[in-house]
DNA sequence: CTACAATCTCAAGTGCGCTTGAAGTCAAGC
DNA sequence: GCTTGACTTCAAGCGCACTTGAGATTGTAG
């Protein structure tokens, strides 16, 4: 006797995910979800999609790109639940990418304390000019090639 | 016997910080950065320019808007090496941001850690269906208002 | 002096993640 | 049946942080 799992509009669905509306057309647009169609042509979900736009919300949250998102959850299945190996692969390879986000941030934040013991005066020692992973972000490569000398010229004042 | 303190080209300040020209004219039409010029119109930058854009590559990093980066800079001497005070005035701001920012992705990491642990299947305890702070973004408010029922709902598949 | 790389300005374009607006259709309550 | 609010599509616009391109000028090495 499994009833027919009431349908979500999309005002449903941007009530109870926080979701504006026209970022869930967005999200469809995009491939993230799917939607089935009434009579009149207008969206309705199943409940499922909740789930897939908290994973949404949580990949946003980390800082991973909306493709990247959609890439993953395209390994979920699509209006049934994960099983759990399902998930701990996605769940597995965005802790990865959220923790060298973290770490990342860590080290900014020592930077920053460093520099507030030097004083940025004689920062022989000061690491924000020690830009060690900073070519570890989505920078245009190239970055300290040849002429970098060491901070030595950047130090006299 | 102080020399004239040889000048940057655009050049060398992109080679030096690894931040490419266009950025770096960029920074200056935002007000980040001055330059003096040359007879013949080109910018020339003390040394001093390199400690302004290493402190907005690491604002950048941390992920902080270009103009809040500008807004703290702005409490820098423009050419002269910050005392001590503007600089911990400067660092403990950002820090406080950058622990934020920390706090909110070790909580997705934990999110996801503990999604691994209930499969969400039956996801009563799953943290990510429990967006506690998520409002905390810099959202368009208004998320789980009223028809904010707990995930009971959510929870039947 | 000349050649050539580097620099200049200004306008327009890009990529991401949406939002907004116009013009029209649907669905639910009275 | 009608009104009203929620919904539809499509195109365009926005904010951020830059990049690109055109066309002109500068600065330096030979």
């Amino acid at each position: 006797m499994a009833e027919p799992a009431a349908m979500l509009t999309i005002g449903q669905v941007a009530l109870r995910s926080g979701v504006a509306p026209s970022a869930l057309r967005f999200y469809e647009a995009e491939g993230l979800i799917r939607s089935e169609r009434t009579d009149g042509n207008q969206r309705r979900y199943p409940r499922a999609v909740l789930r897939r736009v908290a994973v949404i919300q949580a990949g946003r949250t980390a800082g991973i790109p909306l493709a990247s998102i959609g890439a993953a959850l395209s390994l979920l299945p699509d209006d049934r639940p994960p099983s759990k190996r399902d998930w701990a692969r996605l769940s597995r390879a965005w802790r990865r990418d959220v923790e060298e986000r973290i770490a990342l941030l860590e080290r900014v934040r020592d930077d920053l304390a460093s520099c507030i013991g030097c004083g940025c005066l004689s920062l022989r020692s000061c690491r924000l000019f020690n830009p060690v992973d900073r070519a570890a972000q989505a920078g245009a490569g190239a970055r300290y090639l040849l002429g970098d000398e060491p901070p030595e010229e950047i130090l006299a004042q």
